[in-house]
DNA sequence: GTGCTGTTTTGAACGCGTTCAGACCGCGGC
DNA sequence: GCCGCGGTCTGAACGCGTTCAAAACAGCAC
């Protein structure tokens, strides 16, 4: 990548609008690259001169709803609520902005998974992109009262968007009308999360506990 | 798709070996429809009247390993291990199956994950093979002394499914020398679920189980 | 202006997954 | 033998993601 200019800032920022919008609006496959180029008016080529396949739109679709996600859930974050109702604002906000993606939600998980490298929420490419997503969660743990026990404190956050992966799973795989049953699943899961935390101050269910902890640690190399 | 005769039934399955063959030797991007069908001499037309798409030929390869996972995980287990033992052989077992599949891992996932309709793991096309993977896990739950509590004996076997996708997902992703990370990652984790299906039979514990067995329940539709 | 250098753009071409109209085969009825 | 019919097979063709050599452009030096 060369040295940004104006002109080809703006190129690229008008082939990423025109990708979302037309994935918005007639879902992944019958967006084609050279539909994207077409509206955009450029050639295909120059579509690849900005990105390196069809998958990275899709990672810049990502990248854009996470901004979005943050920019609605912050704002409704107070001080001082239990971590339950917390998680609650941020789990939905999370489904708010991926609605009018729904339609090719699986596809959007199954590229979001898929390569080797780059693109992966799970891989070194998108390392950046997943700490921002987790430091969302660790806004919430913050503001939380009462706070979480110290032993799992600095983790938590990590765990949470796990929980948030696995609840965008079921999302995508709900077609109940307006995926009222995620909704649903949200909110009871949230305080039920809570409640599990509160629950690792227990003495015995901490030694557990931080068999866990340490497990997950494990996982991070 | 009619009645089977014995010729079509041949050519099926030598069109399944080769592609499952190819998949283990050159990987899943290049091994094209094109080749599988050169290599089973036939064209590629055939190919598709036998198989709706190449996924379908991965989603092939899903069952077959599921198959041999069961062969290769039930002889193993002894009644009267503890849940621990018996899951550390059904996980481990799991692995050693897919090893020679690792290298297109995360297509398989992805594969797996993705359409509305047929051949993922979550969609109704594949509700008989899932019920088959978690009948296994039904197994070792039988098996195993002590018993797990009554309360969520019957649902365990699919939360131990889910265990092992997310370990699925994580060997995906790990690049250590024969995976290894993996391999220790089901030693800890064994042994701490069981722990934690013990746990649940404490009245504070005991509560919250309920509920999360609820919640499991009620995203079953 | 001319030339030079690096960035941006082009469109034809490649290989792939997939489709489909038609050919081929095997067998029961005559 | 021939006919018809349903299952099986073929290979050319389509549309897509992607690549690439070459063209166009922009900025700067002279």
């Amino acid at each position: 990548m060369p040295t940004p200019t104006a002109k080809s800032e703006a190129t690229r920022e008008l082939l990423v609008s025109t990708a979302l919008r037309l994935f918005r609006e007639i879902g992944y496959e019958k967006t084609t690259m050279r539909t994207i180029a077409t509206e955009a008016r450029v050639s295909t080529g120059s579509a690849y001169y900005y990105f390196a396949s069809k998958d990275d739109l899709v990672h810049e679709l990502y990248r854009s709803l996470q901004e979005e996600h943050r920019a609605l859930a912050l704002p409704l974050l107070r001080e001082g609520q239990n971590l339950g109702e917390l998680l609650r604002i941020v789990l939905n906000t999370g489904i708010d902005v991926m609605e009018p993606y729904h339609d090719f939600g699986s596809n959007f998980i199954s590229i979001s998974i898929r390569p080797s490298t780059t693109t992966s929420p799970f891989g070194s490419e998108s390392a950046v992109a997943r700490a921002r997503a987790i430091s969302l969660f660790r806004q919430a743990v913050a503001m939380s009262r009462p706070q979480p026990p110290l032993a799992i404190r600095d983790d938590l956050p990590e765990l949470l968007w796990y929980a948030y992966m696995a609840i965008m799973l079921f999302w995508v795989y709900d077609s109940s009308p307006g995926q009222l049953r995620t909704r649903r699943l949200i909110d009871q899961a949230a305080p039920l999360i809570s409640k599990l935390v509160i629950l690792s101050r227990l003495p015995v269910v901490r030694k557990i506990v931080e068999d866990i902890v340490q497990l997950i640690r494990g996982t991070r190399q």
